[in-house]
DNA sequence: ACTGAATTTCCATTATGTGGAACTGTGTTT
DNA sequence: AAACACAGTTCCACATAATGGAAATTCAGT
């Protein structure tokens, strides 16, 4: 049938029940203030009756909750299932106790990202201080051309592969050091590949400095970044560049690791 | 027809597909070891082609990947999802300050907890010291009749009310200290009463105590506790009764501030 | 290259989700 | 106090999307 040819083609890349659903979550969880019914009527677009039956089944699931006060509110199932995947992740903990090595060199907060798309999503981190309370970065993501991680990982990609993957990426300016636009990235990027590691002098959060190094592991299809963090006015001449060989042993190391657990599978 | 009375009645209380493809989300997240087609197909009962189908529409959507050697593993969207979740939490938000003063106050670990159902689950926490990294604690759920903010938040319901919560309840034995059964723990239970806050002497986890508040606000549907923890060996004679007031007091500030937060609902 | 197992695709059937409309409940205005 | 408007819920004929048996394909071990 040419409809349905047309109709799955047009169709492509939604997942029916599942992708709606999902959808109504992500707008819970992404909206600025609680959403009432009425709200996620209308932002939805969906008739009255199948947004209440949708709503209804992802309350009984745990994915949304209804406050007392008729809002819709993030289920608390989505931290226990965030949870259970982190806790389980392998790579995270494979890659953990070098963390610890390079915090413990650096005494300054490490992270670990993986490369998403044009995003990088925050693994894992060790904290130099418990100081500013943020450990909800975990999970988080942000776009890759102004964080450490995100270009040191880009930076293992050739140029038409990173234009591929920024191209619906609208450049927003944080802050003055940010790039503005893809050129000024791969001008970057350029730097990174021949140092080997790269920097964020600033260019996403006012004030906060790193060096970050790239593991890649091609069979895996694994793509992320380390990086050492630190706020700018602690990070002097030479501080940054006197931590690149931990963070470069660092993350040859989680590499081999990654490496080593491929064979012994099962 | 009579066949599809029963089939309704018997599936009462499912949602569908969604419960469906949630109950294989949270399938592969519990999993020890990473899940293979097959393993899945053998646990879930369900036809080859429906559950290949469902497998690729929870690919799609990012909840969960399939790892190039075949093995399907939690998907990064329940991270992202719950990140914002947690940080967008409006209880959470409002505990947090609390939280920190009574670390201040106390110098050890700080928890906040909700109790759902027969469990508590934390929803954030305040550390000592980053020394020991388990910030995965947050989104965990552990039983309530063996933690301090489980039983300090059951003893503000009366007896029927724990004795319905924990029906379904296998009391296990964690330690030597844990209650073995709910008369055990109904005992302790009208102690907490008495006191106005609970103990917890390794009965989760050897040499961990902690005593901990209830936090309850009726009209919101509010249940929770709030703890200081630290190890048994820095717990002399004396010294969990002497974080009691800060406790309370943080407790009942908290309590102060949801209720605040009642009538400027927009 | 061959064999058996694991995985993926296909498609007629039917259960499942859809959405318009009618209903209920709540709080505000005249 | 009655009338009104608006948010939320329920219902049901209908269309779509999920189902699952079986065949095709890919993969791993010899």
């Amino acid at each position: 049938m040419v409809k349905q040819m047309e109709n799955t083609a047009a169709r492509n890349g939604d997942t029916g029940t599942l992708g709606k659903a999902m959808a109504l979550v992500e707008m819970v969880a992404d909206a600025a203030a609680p959403l009432r019914f009425t709200d996620i009527l209308n932002r939805s677009g969906q008739p009255r009756g199948t947004l209440h039956r949708q709503l209804r089944h992802l309350v009984e699931e745990g994915l949304i909750e209804l406050d007392t006060d008729g809002a819709y509110v993030p289920g608390l199932r989505l931290l226990r299932l965030a949870s259970r995947a982190w806790s389980r992740n392998e790579f995270r903990q494979l890659a953990a106790p070098h963390l610890q090595v390079l915090h413990d060199a650096t005494g300054e907060t490490v992270h670990l990202a993986l490369l998403r798309g044009a995003d990088v999503i925050y693994l894992d981190k060790v904290e130099a201080r418990q100081a500013v309370r943020m450990h909800s970065l975990i999970g988080n993501a942000s776009p890759a051309y102004c964080t450490g991680v995100g270009k040191a990982a880009l930076a293992t990609l050739d140029d038409a592969e990173i234009r591929t993957r920024l191209d619906a990426v609208k450049f927003e300016h944080f802050t003055d050091s940010t790039h503005a636009d893809i050129e000024s990235l791969l001008a970057d990027v350029k730097e990174i590949r021949q140092r080997g590691f790269a920097f964020d002098l600033e260019e996403h959060q006012q004030g906060i400095c790193c060096v970050a190094a790239s593991i890649r592991v091609v069979e895996q299809n694994l793509l992320a970044g380390i990086s050492v963090t630190a706020p700018a006015y602690r990070v002097g001449e030479g501080v940054l560049e006197a931590w690149t060989a931990p963070l470069l042993a660092a993350a040859e190391a989680i590499c081999r690791d990654v490496m080593a657990g491929l064979s012994p599978r099962r």
